[in-house]
DNA sequence: GATGAATGAGAGTTCATTCAT
DNA sequence: CATGAATGAACTCTCATTCAT
């Protein structure tokens, strides 16, 4: 790789790093391009060489947050090395919702932007195939679901809302006493879509 | 009340009503307070009359729509006449799904812009109290729940969250065929939350 | 008429008139509509409440001052009142000429931005039919031309590009000593087309 | 000459001829150095190797186009071989009448940009004297004129101008049905500055 | 010679807000 | 009460030009 790539990637990534942080604390609506490239320390017109526009950056960005959300996550997993696929789940969104509560710009960034379709998305975009290591997961020591996609989509879309508040606002309870009922929540929801073998 | 107020209520009225149809055309950002005083009928000035600004708007607005759709929902709950509390809560998200999918448009600025604690805001505005409203159904033949607050804002969450792109994109499956096991779902998370007697 | 109207007419004659000083000065690529309304003593956005952009201004500018150059030719034939169809037309051209003369810039600006399509846009957006006024004189005394809209064409051609140089440069010779020779042009092309009677 | 020499004159000429397809389809003002580089298949920066900016490259264009065109015109006069002076001179205009039909870009193209003085500045530039070579035409059979710049002034201003709407818009006729009365009205102009031999 | 990343001035345009009528 | 002309700051985006490689 030559000097000349290498020092556009990194700007690249100093461009990222810059919008998230006026991102999260102004808002998308309210941070300009001048605002950006200000804050990166570049020429107003540099920031169209690695951007089309506002959105373009937006879209990059959640991408690449989403993904190394889900890298972390699926790492814990593979660290904790339970076999029960409830438990790794949880295990899962355990850890996502730590790194939430580490980071919650991050949380509000994702949240306000992430729909199911951008999530998608970002999963193609992605080398590798997260969704398929969740499945993977499920289908630990042969367990079975019916339904799986929808009830990916449904615990996903659970814990995705529900944090919301209540990592950010501690409202209506703080993430430490709304864990255990959450997750009590999502075991039940993984009880009602399991096939019992027999 | 004087005509003049009553005009005065009329033009508000409007106002919510032509913003409405502009934001979920044409999206918030995109919308100036010149399209909607035009579209409106009236003059660019006169909007300062009866608004802060924008915002001042958007949130009497998603006060509004959510008073609109829950006291609907509400009513139908009262109509049906169950006295089982799972059955009555599923009729009352089934009632409120119907309107979103009846107006997508109402779902999308909803699911957008209300959060739990606006939520709270408009419930507090409002003159009956929805939310005791709801305690009422799950109170009803002597249930009782274990952190009744936090199991309803579970389910308003995952109802929420895993109806907008359902509804509105009919992804990951359509709403028909979702419901069942959405609502499968809710009846495992009251489950879980459920204080057996005896 | 209010106070307004008449408040608002005043201020687009006087973009207007701005607009040509500078248009004429400095090109129009070159003059910005900052230029403009700097010029103008209005603020920028102004500007738009009485144009579309540029574009839209140099348009209604052309036929603006194309229509007051031809009022005042038509005027200076029929002060004239000789009945000589040929001797009509050299006197609305010469008066034409003379009014470039004095105002260079004008023809600058005419001839450079008036195409035949542009022309006759512009004498269908006048009130007065000027080409039809002119056919009635090229008809006086019972003359008949063959193809008379291509002869009119022709010199109307002959004399916007002949006199641009001219006027403008002094090149290859001044307009005193060029008309002579140019008119005895324009009576030869009639004559080529007049109809002689038997 | 040298290898290098001949690889910047190719350059040159690439460059040259891309933006005259940009200019003529685009349009000069909305053609930017960027496009013809890019479009040239070099870097922007050696743009400025071979040309100050975009107007000095315009002018070398309108230099060489019209270069072209009168080459292969007077070629066409020498082939025809006719002795009258006034036959020869349409034979010219036919000619160039005939490449800019062929070729309308070319013709808006010169069109636009041509002005009597850059005309003389292409002629000066050019190895052939082409002025000098008319002038040869009309002198044809002895033939003398009165005013002789003047007459060529005159006719070739005609003929710029009238050929502009007919070719590119068959307005208000086409080309065809327009040459008859156009080469009449020249021949008229020709023989108002005639000079008889007695 | 050739490159193309970087620059930054400045163009066009929008719009919330004010205020004289 | 209502108006809408006027404002001017702020925005996005373009592009000629430079210069280190």
């Amino acid at each position: 790789m030559g000097k000349v790539t290498e020092n556009k990637q990194q700007k690249e990534r100093s461009l990222l790093n810059t919008a998230f942080q006026l991102f999260t604390s102004k808002g998308i609506a309210k941070t300009s391009i001048s605002d950006i490239a200000q804050q990166a320390g570049i020429a107003k017109g540099t920031f169209y060489l690695y951007f089309r526009d506002k959105y373009d950056l937006q879209e990059r960005l959640i991408v690449h947050k989403a993904e190394v959300l889900f890298r972390h996550a699926i790492a814990a997993v593979q660290n904790q090395g339970s076999m029960d696929p409830e438990e790794q789940i949880i295990a899962l969104l355990d850890d996502i919702l730590t790194e939430m509560q580490r980071d919650p710009r991050l949380l509000r960034f994702i949240n306000k932007n992430l729909s199911w379709a951008v999530f998608r998305r970002a999963m193609d975009k992605s080398n590798v195939d997260y969704l398929c290591e969740v499945k993977r997961i499920l289908s630990s020591g042969g367990q079975q679901w019916q339904e799986q996609e929808l009830m990916l989509y449904t615990i996903i879309e659970l814990v995705g809302a529900a944090s919301y508040s209540v990592v950010l606002d501690q409202d209506p309870v703080d993430l430490e006493r709304y864990k255990p009922w959450l997750f009590r929540s999502v075991r039940a929801i993984m009880e009602a879509h399991r096939i019992r073998e027999g």
